[in-house]
DNA sequence: CTGTTAGCGCCTTCAT
DNA sequence: ATGAAGGCGCTAACAG
């Protein structure tokens, strides 16, 4: 059995309380006593028991993040802010991956409330009017980084601004010369209700419609997310009578799709169509493609900044960050063909 | 505050012993009681406190997988295989991402001992010399996935075989007619250990060798891990007054560097050049990548297997088990120009 | 079947 | 400066 508190106060001869007050680092310990107790740990090769440490203090030195299929390129640059952040600091990172709605409620409902860590941070998983009370009731601190929910001000939030993402994309399009717009992007059908495909298409009809540009059905492709999809969409789009002269994709991941299909149909980026992404993963500069940039590494990073922050200071006041985006204008995108 | 199980007991007018019964599933408990009890933990949205739980137990339900550089696409992978296996279980996943020696040194050590998780699941991290009494004191199981070490025999293991892989490539090169073939891995300067790119190396190398193939130190190319070295090495091997006509890269994202030098040299693949990957990624059958298969996935869910399983039966004698490698033939290979 | 009690390993007063 | 004791929330063994 490995060594307890008890065992390393018995071998240095002094109560278990002192023990204790050496491993928190209380300067009320002789340093005489301190070394001795030291000894005897290194003797025992003692490791505090983090779980009892834990159920002591009411402290898991634990935070959850709940992110849905966080292999996807967008999802794992955010994790890597996420673990980075908590690297130098006392905290593990537990996972939860969300696949499927009945993953995505149990997560919502039972994660903040067992607790089993200190503080969720919960990404791109907006929350359902049901889940709403279950947030409410959490008693550990929630950060919700790009999903949010009119009653549930009281959260911490980080917001992403997508539709004027979106809008300033089709802007640039425009100002660029380009008429015939497409738009490819996620089905709208996920049962996760992702919000930002959506949003970034809300944008682009906004610009559309300001612009006195007819907003044309057969311009958008709304599919599952993924390249291969993506690319499908605009092989169908590229092939229309009139087809589109610039395509605006949701993710930098259905923009490759994008340029997969112009490669296919012997197009030739930017001279015959210009191609914009969404997120700026890291591919997309290596690729040259302009793309709307998400900063998704600083993204995760801040939000478990405002977590912890939130833990150590549970009664300060909710804050809204707002995220910034930034248009990066690569090789993929120029004036449209002369026609 | 949380309701606690003693409320629920009390709100039931039952004792906490009870509650507990039904909490797990105990059979002893009549059904009108439990009915009672469960009304009182929905009154209370009761949710059980897994810190004490777990203190009370001995168990966790959590376990830990340690991983280097979590984000690169074979990891993903492996991670991907890992999550899925454990969502079904009752377990959670803590996940220790290595980016740095200290932090490997660091999780190696401590995190088998502190009581925090059940088991542990080492990715592609080599335990070295000092670190194994560490881990044979372990009082939690531990996999080996991807990482051995001679001194740890008694450690379940999954192995890969890097040397042999290096070799069925290279033979199937020479048996496409190339009598060229360029080497493009990792530097082994990496203070990680990390044996697959220097495996697979050794691989090429016996066969070169068998097959009376001189090795030319000028078409091997070693470097930091990643897409952007790795066509910059291919691009200097492809500059070679007598370039190579085949380069097999130590991992699939090597071998997209590689692809790249060629397009940029002007070079057709397969018809000027072919090219062999290693790992059999995601985007590596869309990239029509011949490479050879690891079944990352699979990797990672075997590995929580075995350790769920040695978690229920710490007694069973620890396994070797040799992870099944496929040779994938796509559109990036074939004979080398008629010279 | 059910209530009671003794820990699980540690932290934190409270005396001393 | 230090030892002793109570308690964190739960499980499991023990009476009944």
């Amino acid at each position: 059995m490995a060594a307890t508190i008890q065992d390393v106060a018995q071998r240095a001869g002094v109560g278990l309380g002192t023990v204790s007050r050496v491993l928190n680092q209380s300067p009320l310990v002789s340093s005489e006593t301190r070394a001795r107790v030291l000894r005897a740990i290194a003797e025992l090769n003692y490791v505090p028991n983090s779980t009892a440490r834990g159920l002591s203090r009411g402290r898991t030195n634990t935070i959850a993040v709940i992110v849905p299929f966080f292999t996807r390129p967008a999802m794992m640059e955010r994790l890597r802010g996420v673990e980075h952040t908590l690297v130098p600091t006392e905290y593990d990172l537990i996972v939860y991956n969300v696949e499927t709605p009945e993953r995505r409620d149990q997560c919502l409902r039972q994660v903040p409330r067992r607790g089993r860590v200190d503080g969720v941070l919960i990404i791109s998983l907006p929350p359902r009017e049901t889940d709403v009370p279950h947030l409410a009731a959490a008693n550990v601190p929630i950060v919700l980084l790009d999903a949010h929910h009119p009653s549930l001000k009281k959260l911490n939030r980080l917001v992403v601004e997508d539709i004027k993402g979106g809008e300033r994309i089709t802007e640039f399009l425009i100002r660029l010369g380009h008429r015939r717009i497409g738009f490819i992007g996620d089905a709208p059908e996920s049962p996760f209700h992702f919000t930002s495909s959506r949003d970034r298409l809300r944008g682009y009809r906004n610009t559309l419609q300001q612009a006195g540009l007819e907003y044309r059905s057969e311009y958008v492709g709304l599919a599952a997310h993924g390249r291969i999809q993506a690319r499908q969409s605009a092989e169908r789009m590229l092939r229309l009578p009139e087809p589109p002269t610039a395509i605006f994709a949701a993710s930098d991941t259905e923009a490759m799709g994008v340029l997969d299909a112009a490669r296919a149909l012997g197009l030739s980026v930017p001279r015959d169509l210009s191609v914009v992404g969404y997120d700026d993963i890291e591919v997309a500069e290596y690729l040259g493609l302009t793309t709307m940039r998400q900063f998704l590494y600083d993204s995760g990073k801040r939000g478990v900044e405002r977590l912890l922050r939130t833990i150590e200071n549970p009664s300060a006041k909710p804050t809204c960050e707002v995220l910034p985006t930034d248009l990066i204008v690569r090789q993929t995108t120029a004036a449209p063909p002369a026609a």
